[in-house]
DNA sequence: GTCAAACTGTCGGCAATCTGACCGGTGCCG
DNA sequence: CGGCACCGGTCAGATTGCCGACAGTTTGAC
């Protein structure tokens, strides 16, 4: 369980990242909300801390942000006491939880155990390809973030080849799993399939290899190594 | 938000589902345990109103189980009068509120509505798509602070819609969401209900994307950056 | 070099969707 | 009680955009 904190005090942070680790888990501390979103690129973070009070762009603006562009983390909103449309705003805005400055250790520690016992269960399955990622529960693909715009074809085929990676899959496999069970496909129409898909895909680097004879391949991702 | 009635008491059963549908809930009713169960296989459901005294298996057995396999539906619980005892047990087997009878159909919107904004109390109370703002607890959409005039499905369908942002949602599940179980609503339908609230919703910005033979997608709100 | 397999741009058919018109049901009001 | 307004569904005609056929080009195995 990854946890990052976005706090400039630094007195509060070390004690923050402290009162976690020694709870087991697994702590980042950066001081402000762009060094918040490198993190997030860079890590899969379960749970942030935020602040509110940050110098540059402040809290809620960061977390506005983070939502719009579909960020599911979990948020812990750190406020000041008795800012209560601080409170009222945070979980508008989209906060998880709030806790009011200052706190027990033991407070955080509770909050911060429900708050990622509950994020566990809601989670939906996503197939990851380097920079791809597919969400199967609300049929959206991604790249680096970005959505894609595919047809119910394209995304069905999309679908099917990045479940069988690293595996030949022949056109008559692809037939059956993309059309439905009465409908004929040619072998060329999977071959425009592919074509159209190559095409939305081969910019962000991701590639189908063709297998002549036998099918279609999509090989595990590698890292470039520079 | 979709509450189930579990009572087999024909009179009380219509009078609760009258009462909370005027009040703008989506509901469905069953007088036994079983049934109670395939409805919560079927449907997605926020609320249990239960009575405790069914034939067969009895409330209190039913909410145990419930619980014992992971079920986190809220569940108000309906005794008799001074039924102490009853209330000490379900409170212990894990209802999240009681209500004596005979009631006042107030007081069960009272409990009704605080236990629904409960349960949504973590994440937020209200949904914010750009200038579009959706308070859960009121029922009330409003663009602009403008408030949006909305008929109970048409409201229905936005909270699903919004509720869901960035994801492909396919008729069969608006369907689930905004009809009570047993109306069936044709395909037709709901594009009819689209065109409605986009008719309310485009002529503020507000985009409800058609994805052809899969459903329905709002995307994140992207603010314009000058 | 030969030839089958695969790629891809173009195009038309057609199913999916949109939407205006219509209508039966319900609740409110005088 | 009668009438009216509104809701929410069906129907049908117009519209849209996906998808496979086709065909000309390219690729790769031998």
């Amino acid at each position: 369980m990854r946890v990052l904190i976005v706090e400039d005090d630094k007195v509060l942070a070390h004690g923050l990242n402290e009162t976690l680790r020694r709870a087991g888990y697994v702590v980042d501390a950066v001081p402000t909300a762009e060094q918040a979103d490198a993190a997030l690129r860079v890590t899969e973070i379960d749970l942030v801390i935020l602040d509110i009070g940050l110098p540059g762009v402040d809290g809620f603006t960061w977390l506005k942000r983070l939502r719009g562009r579909g960020g599911e983390q979990t948020v812990l909103v750190l406020t000041a006491r008795d800012a209560l449309t601080d409170r009222v705003h945070g979980l508008t805005v989209g906060a998880d939880d709030y806790l009011a400055k200052p706190f027990a250790p033991e407070e955080l520690l509770a909050r911060v155990s429900a708050l990622t016992r509950r994020g566990r269960a809601i989670r939906s399955k996503v197939i990851e390809h380097g920079p791809l990622a597919i969400d199967l529960a609300r049929k959206r693909a991604s790249v680096t973030g970005k959505a894609l715009d595919l047809s119910q074809r394209e995304y069905a085929l999309l679908e099917f080849l990045f479940s069988n990676v690293d595996a030949i899959v022949a056109k008559d496999r692809i037939s059956g799993a993309i059309a439905s069970w009465d409908e004929q496909l040619s072998p060329n129409a999977i071959e425009v399939q592919i074509s159209r898909l190559r095409a939305k895909l081969e910019p962000s680097g991701i590639r189908i290899r063709t297998v002549r004879g036998l099918g279609y391949l999509v090989e595990p991702w590698k890292d470039e190594k520079p």
